[in-house]
DNA sequence: TCAGAATATGCAACTGAGTTGCATATTTTT
DNA sequence: AAAAATATGCAACTCAGTTGCATATTCTGA
């Protein structure tokens, strides 16, 4: 329900000592509604919200310094951005794109081994990994 | 010496039956040299080359199309092609960026398993994989 | 609880990667 | 060498993302 969404996404925001605001609160119920990573006008747009475009730019930078959000792979030249949950410190979880109808869907329940740099002194500090394919609908 | 790396690329075109014109011997030439992935104004400024950026992005598509080359992840909004050696047909090696100073490198030497996806009917026919932290230099 | 400090928002105008239409040039084929 | 097939270049466009600046909102401390 949307009360308790409202009420997440605030609390969400105080933990991380942000600005109660209303955008950053209805920017934060979509991404937790939605699961699934988003394009700035999709969650612009999500339920007639008409957010300013500036605005969900600047919050979701927001988000993502305070680790409450992922910017995810490029795809069409368009960020993704999703809630930073199911993701370790040091890996995101999957990301699966259809080449056919172009859907992306995050695969929580994959995780790949860290790669490990045979050469000295690289620091990684994360990790991601795109999969493309066909979806079931598709294949 | 470039008389055999352009040599080099026609036989590449002439192998994957494309047209030997002078603009994909130039580009791929660029990048036989390279040996990491380059942005499209990387490729058009290579040694005063002064390719028409519209050629660059056309010649690549088609280098792309006939799998010569590989997009390689966005970084900034920018593609980044390569070369599409170094990869088995499923899996692209993974790409290491430096969070400091911005370089990014070709991991040839690594590999990750390829992911398995539990759910029923989905066909992976790629997979990249890419990396972030500190290069030896910033670290 | 309210003033002032701190921060967020919205608008309009911009940037820059990538694309498109179309006329022309180059490459291949016959 | 001519015709057919394809590639190139220009200019003008699209569209995601950004910036400056004036205004509004949120928080904090007396």
């Amino acid at each position: 329900m949307s009360e308790r969404l409202d009420e997440q996404a605030r609390h969400m925001l105080r933990e991380t000592k942000l600005y109660c605001t209303e955008a950053r609160v209805a920017i934060l119920r979509v991404l937790l509604e939605a699961n699934g990573p988003l394009r700035q006008d999709q969650i612009a747009g999500w339920e007639s919200h008409k957010l300013n475009k500036v605005t969900v730019y600047r919050t979701l930078d927001s988000l993502a310094e305070a680790g409450l959000v992922h910017r995810a792979f490029l795809q069409n030249r368009a960020w993704h951005f999703e809630l930073a949950d199911h993701c370790s410190e040091k890996q995101c979880h999957p990301h699966f794109t259809c080449t056919n109808c172009g859907v992306t869907r995050c695969m929580t329940d994959i995780s790949l081994p860290l790669a490990k740099i045979p050469q000295k002194g690289y620091v990684i500090s994360r990790q991601q990994v795109r999969l493309e394919g066909l979806c079931p609908a598709c294949a």
